[in-house]
RNA sequence: GGGCGGUUAGCUCAGCGGUAGAGCAUUCGCUUCACACGCGAGAGGUCGUAGGUUCAAAUCCUAUACCGCCCA
């Protein structure tokens, strides 16, 4: 309660937003009355970021979705968790940056553009380089906007003024320089590899961009002829030697037939030759470890143009790597025969097999599951091919990541993922960057006629070099690739901050970022990327904390696909549940970076749950205006509370008349009590789970403590003394109320600010701070003497159900029990919520509820069926046995006693008290049945 | 083949060493002056299986079954 709202307050505070102050605030809660207007304002009045504030910071860069896409449950889900920690930091005083952006995602983007083209009948060449791209900025300019207005309506409290896009002049410039000091740094090279072709996209691909699916194939055994038709029997007849493929149609690139070393059948063919079927060509049979003898038969060609194993194979062993499949998919090469000769590769396949069943070369033919490479885009099986492209060598790069992962620069969680990291990160191969596209960072590389590779100056980057006067005597040509997008996204925790600027404000204060809230999916792909460029650009992690979270899952378990068509979309539960219900979904779902499957009843919960937080806040605003007409717009009702609960600080009233005695510990109920104490708690323990980043746990704690304690319990236990005009539970129902919209307001922004603002803050709730935890409001006493009052207003509940009762019936109870005596003195509380009244005994038999510390009797009447009541209650006994047992079980046991924390001794010691207790007072009730 | 996650009430999920929980569904009763998007009272689980560690296991360890994901 020290920690509230400092600022001060006009005389006549005006509310947000119109129509909803105290009188005119709706029986229901409409989220589309209200988001909006709050929506818009976040938007117009952005969360600026003060670089030279003095805060601590606290930045996120969010993952930058794909410019011309649009919002979907995984950046829901994604956006909230940030927003979540963002305003949480940002309410605890941090410098709190949101960084929000786009990515220009190469490759998904220009298949976009190009399919619209095909619709009119053309290709991007018939544009031409220029116009193409152009037409692709004018796709962004108009679908560019669409994502972050998605995000606009969530209620990020992103700092719009540094929106970012990946293909931003500053941000370009990073690339540039990133690729420039790699080039100078030997990291960066240019080189013929095997590398992963998209036909369909016609460009080359990464490994990562791959998705790898196992298809039913077959697998073919060939006889190949030997040279000499004398040649003894290995895996098959004399002259022939046997091999096994999934690919029969690339036999024309073969340039060797592989066996294992030690594999005595063939060792006798090390060296000889063999004919390719329907071809003249000969090719030497080598042997090389990379063979695993059991597969097949045994014996495998070598085709070093359209296998990557085959590649290294051939590397090893100096063969030449002929292609003979285009970048179309075509059968081409005059080492093809002419009948095949420019036949779709899946086609040639299917003739390959004929030719060769007609040969007699081809001799088995059987199932085969085989695992092929789809683009992930395009979804077309990718083709190996050998190809000049550009490569960075990540090796040195990872390495520098993981000494910083031992020393602990950055943390994951949850935990397990960092072992991931890890070993990708150890097994990391050399990364193709370059891309066959025109939608990108163009490649700063030119050539000259001889094929010199020039790049520009580390010192000069941004000079071309056809542009630059010492090659001005040579004709040089610029590559016409552009960078996978991967090679400017892994820039974006620190290009979006200026670098390579490393003076400029916002990289100063900003970099490196606190956290980073993802999708484990893109952990390789994005995550892993960045802490390399982090180390390698600017020498440091470019995060702390690495928050994964999970997969955004159909109610049936399986990923949401656009080919699948499961996706949900976003902005239809936003319509039909209201944001601030689905953040609540987003939130309580996401626990331990699990997989979350779509549930609606979660965000009917969530729906309900604002619906309650805002009667309950109806409640309230009714009681203040009714009591204090006039003063529901200040401060002075907080200021009344906290010097309510803490004596030493009494602070000048302005309200006088209205507040005419300061009110002291005196003037709070029990219940009063025992709710601050409460929220205290709650305050603490959300905090920490925040602070752990285990947000599903911090809503839900908030939740079961707003429902289950405020809600039903004091403010039901608070309208007795409202109605006495107690001033001082008054107090205390707003000022209870305000924490608790400031502790949600992290998770359901909209909802609480609109409250707030109707509370007569002026001020929005965003920018208030966040509750501290105060030891000296424990109170412990207070919550074991309202937990008695619960226990005889629940007792006193159930005999009016036994009794048959309806609720508004009054009932003559008596009390009994240790703690009767707190009951009695708030008979007030009991009476009201129970709808009891209390009496000093009762003749006669009764039927009775015995709690823990009270036993509420009543008398025997109305339609109750003795026979089994009397069951219920000696099954309640029996339960109480056990315990007690068991309890004494533990006791008994010398172990336990010897080996058990002296807490949790006397914590069983308790329980054979209470239940002791209980079970005599119910033997009691029981007696009178004997 | 290697790695990871899951298996808890009818459903969807929390809990992860000290008395089994939530939301929804279900039974009974309620237009109780914030809320039927609600209120009250109930019913419902040998926490996948088998071993082990421990005074104490849904929770830790080992094995195993099934479901799912990632990597090769």
């Amino acid at each position: 309660m020290t920690d509230l709202p400092q600022d001060t307050l006009p005389e006549q505070a005006t509310p947000e937003q119109p129509g909803n102050d105290a009188e005119t605030l709706a029986r229901a809660f409409d989220p589309a009355a209200i988001e909006p207007g709050w929506a818009a304002r976040w938007r117009s009045e952005p969360f600026r970021a003060d670089a030279s504030s003095g805060k601590p910071p606290f930045s996120i860069v969010i993952p930058p979705p794909n410019v011309t896409g649009s919002l979907h449950l995984g950046h829901a889900l994604d956006n909230t968790l940030i927003d979540t920690l963002i305003r949480y930091k940002r309410m605890q005083g941090f410098e709190a940056l949101y960084l929000p952006g786009t990515d220009h995602a190469g490759i998904s983007t220009q298949v976009v553009v190009e399919r619209q083209l095909k619709e009119e009948g053309q290709t991007r060449f018939d544009l031409g380089r220029e116009a193409f791209l152009e037409r692709v900025w004018g796709w962004k300019a108009q679908s560019g906007g669409t994502i972050l207005n998605q995000l606009t309506r969530l209620g990020v409290s992103a700092d719009w003024t540094r929106e970012r896009f990946t293909m931003d002049e500053g941000l370009s410039k990073a690339v540039r320089a990133q690729f420039v000091r790699l080039y100078h740094e030997g990291l960066a090279y240019r080189g013929e590899r095997i590398v992963n072709w998209d036909p369909a996209s016609q460009t080359t691909l990464s490994d990562l961009e791959i998705d790898r699916e196992v298809r039913k194939g077959k697998m073919s055994t060939l006889s190949y002829k030997l040279e000499d038709p004398q040649t003894p029997a290995s895996n098959g007849e004399a002259g022939e030697i046997r091999i096994a493929t999934v690919r029969p149609e690339t036999i024309f690139a073969d340039q060797a037939i592989a066996v294992h070393p030690e594999d005595e059948r063939f060792a006798h063919l090390v060296g000889k030759k063999a004919r390719i079927p329907l071809t003249d060509r000969l090719v030497p049979i080598i042997a090389d470890e990379a063979v695993e003898r059991e597969f097949g038969v045994g014996a495998l060609k070598i085709t070093p143009a359209h296998d990557p194993t085959d590649f290294e194979v051939g590397e090893r062993h100096g063969l030449a790597r002929p292609s003979v499949i285009d970048l179309h998919g075509n059968l081409t090469s005059d080492l093809v025969p002419e009948a095949f000769r420019g036949m779709e590769r899946f086609a040639a396949r299917k003739a390959v097999v004929k030719a060769l069943t007609e040969s007699g070369d081809l001799l088995e033919e059987k199932d085969h599951d085989t695992a092929i490479g789809l683009s992930e885009r395009t979804k077309v099986p990718v083709e190996p091919i050998v190809s000049t492209q550009w490569f960075v060598h990540v090796k040195p790069m990872a390495q520098r990541v993981l000494e910083g992962l031992d020393a602990g620069e950055i943390a994951l969680t949850p935990e397990r993922y960092g072992k991931v990291n890890r070993d990708w990160l150890e097994n990391i191969r050399d990364w193709n960057i370059s891309r066959q596209l025109w939608w990108g960072h163009q490649i700063p590389a030119w050539y000259d006629e001889a094929g010199n590779v020039y790049v520009p100056d580390p010192e000069n980057p941004d000079l071309d070099c056809d542009q630059d006067p010492r090659y001005a005597h040579l004709n040089l040509r610029r590559d016409p690739d552009v960078f996978d997008t991967w090679f400017s996204s892994n820039l974006w925790p620190f290009s979006t901050l200026g670098w390579p600027d490393t003076d400029c404000e916002d990289y100063r204060k900003f970099y490196p970022t606190q956290v980073l809230v993802t999708g484990y999916d893109i952990l390789f792909f994005w995550v892993a990327r960045m802490e390399m460029a982090g180390y390698a650009m600017t020498g440091q992690a470019p995060f702390g904390t690495v928050m994964l979270h999970g997969l955004y899952l159909d109610a049936k378990g399986q990923k949401m696909s656009k080919s699948k068509g499961n996706g949900i979309d976003p902005l239809e539960l936003f319509d039909q549940y209201g944001v601030d219900a689905c953040r609540f979904a987003f939130t309580s779902l996401s626990t331990g970076g699990q997989d979350i499957r779509h549930d609606p009843r979660r965000f009917e919960q969530g729906r309900n749950f604002a619906n309650k937080l805002w009667n309950a806040a109806r409640f309230a605003l009714l009681r203040l205006s009714e009591a204090a007409p006039g003063l529901t717009a200040g401060d002075d009702l907080t200021r009344y509370v906290r010097s309510a609960v803490n004596a030493a600080d009494h602070p000048p009233l302005r309200s006088g008349e209205v507040l005419a005695q300061l009110p002291t510990r005196e003037d709070l109920t029990l219940a009063d009590r025992w709710i601050i104490s409460r929220l205290n708690a709650v305050t603490a323990e959300a905090s920490a789970q925040l602070d752990a980043f285990d947000i599903g746990a911090a809503i839900r704690t908030l939740y079961a403590f707003t429902w289950d304690e405020f809600c039903d319990w004091y403010i039901e236990a608070a309208k007795p003394a409202l109605a006495a005009g107690q001033l001082g539970t008054l107090a205390t129902l707003k000022a209870v109320l305000e924490h608790i919209l400031k502790l949600l307001h992290p998770f359901m922004p909209f909802i609480t600010s609109e409250l707030y603002a109707s509370l007569g803050h002026r001020r929005q709730l965003a920018l208030h701070a966040w509750p501290q935890f105060v030891p000296a409001l424990h109170d412990p006493e207070a919550t074991r003497a309202f937990d008695a009052l619960r226990a005889a207003v629940s007792a006193a509940r159930s005999l009016k159900n036994e009794l048959g009762l309806s609720p508004q019936d009054r009932l003559n109870v008596a009390v009994e029990g240790e703690l009767s005596g707190t009951v009695t003195e708030n008979a007030r509380v009991v009476e009201s919520i129970a709808r009891v009244t209390l009496v000093p005994a009762l003749a006669g038999r009764t039927l009775s509820a015995v709690e823990q510390g009270v036993t509420i009797r009543a008398p025997l009447e109305g339609t109750v069926d003795i026979a089994d009541w009397l069951g219920k209650q000696k099954k309640r006994l029996a339960e109480l046995d056990k315990q007690i047992k068991q309890a004494q079980g533990k006791l008994g046991n010398a172990g336990f006693v010897a080996r058990a924390p002296a807490e949790v001794i006397e914590e069983e010691r308790r329980r054979v008290q209470d239940f002791g207790a209980q079970k005599e007072r119910l033997e009691a009730v029981l007696a009178q049945f004997a």
